[in-house]
DNA sequence: CAAGCATATTCCGTGAGTGGAATATGTTTT
DNA sequence: AAAACATATTCCACTCACGGAATATGCTTG
């Protein structure tokens, strides 16, 4: 699944969102979405197919962590539009391209 | 439709890469990216639900450009998350934050 | 080894998004 | 007004992603 179907929930963007305050056990995570442990789960595997998160194992703990390459990858697609808003051009920026 | 599920279709990203060369009307699309006339049409819908993209009626033809704005609250969302790669921060930094 | 805890997996029903085909709407031209 | 063109809309079938419930796996403790 690609990064941009992986973050297209709202529920895995919310799990990314906590784990930027750093790793944590997944029982963590069910606890504070408040939602069923095996729907969390399936949405943290998503999320590890698309390489998003990491996990680690300690005993019967997984602990899960951001891995922020696909993020940086979209970082770089969005690159290529940033021109569109970074004040260098408006929304009329494409009509003057050739006008000098 | 959220911004979110608006790209996470392959298709739809062709019609914004298509789009960063200035506006266009929904023809020179159909033919650029080789899909049925209505298919195309249908996605050009979601894009502008999203708010993606504007369009400018002239005659029979609607040209088609970009909006970026919602790529810009994008780039916002992905902002929070840039520290994890930029060097700062690298995957295990979460570990170190007040380590000093 | 039995019990309990943490997490993952499977099964099922359902709703949303997608493509294809046909048709409709609106505009220009003759 | 009819024909031709550009684009949008509708209808339909199908796949797929999501949630819920039940169950399985794996580790740990007594």
């Amino acid at each position: 699944m690609s990064t941009f179907t992986a973050i297209a929930d709202p529920v895995r963007r919310d799990i990314l969102a906590l784990l930027r305050r750093g790793e944590q056990p997944a029982g963590t995570l069910v606890d504070a979405l408040a939602l069923p442990q095996p729907n969390v789960s399936k949405h943290l595997k998503v999320l590890r197919a698309a390489g998003l998160v990491r996990i680690r194992v300690d005993g019967p703990r997984r602990f899960y962590s951001l891995d922020p390459a696909p993020l940086a990858e979209l970082d770089e697609w969005l690159a290529q539009y940033r021109e569109f808003w970074s004040g260098k051009l408006d929304a009329f920026g494409d009509h003057l391209k050739r006008s000098d």
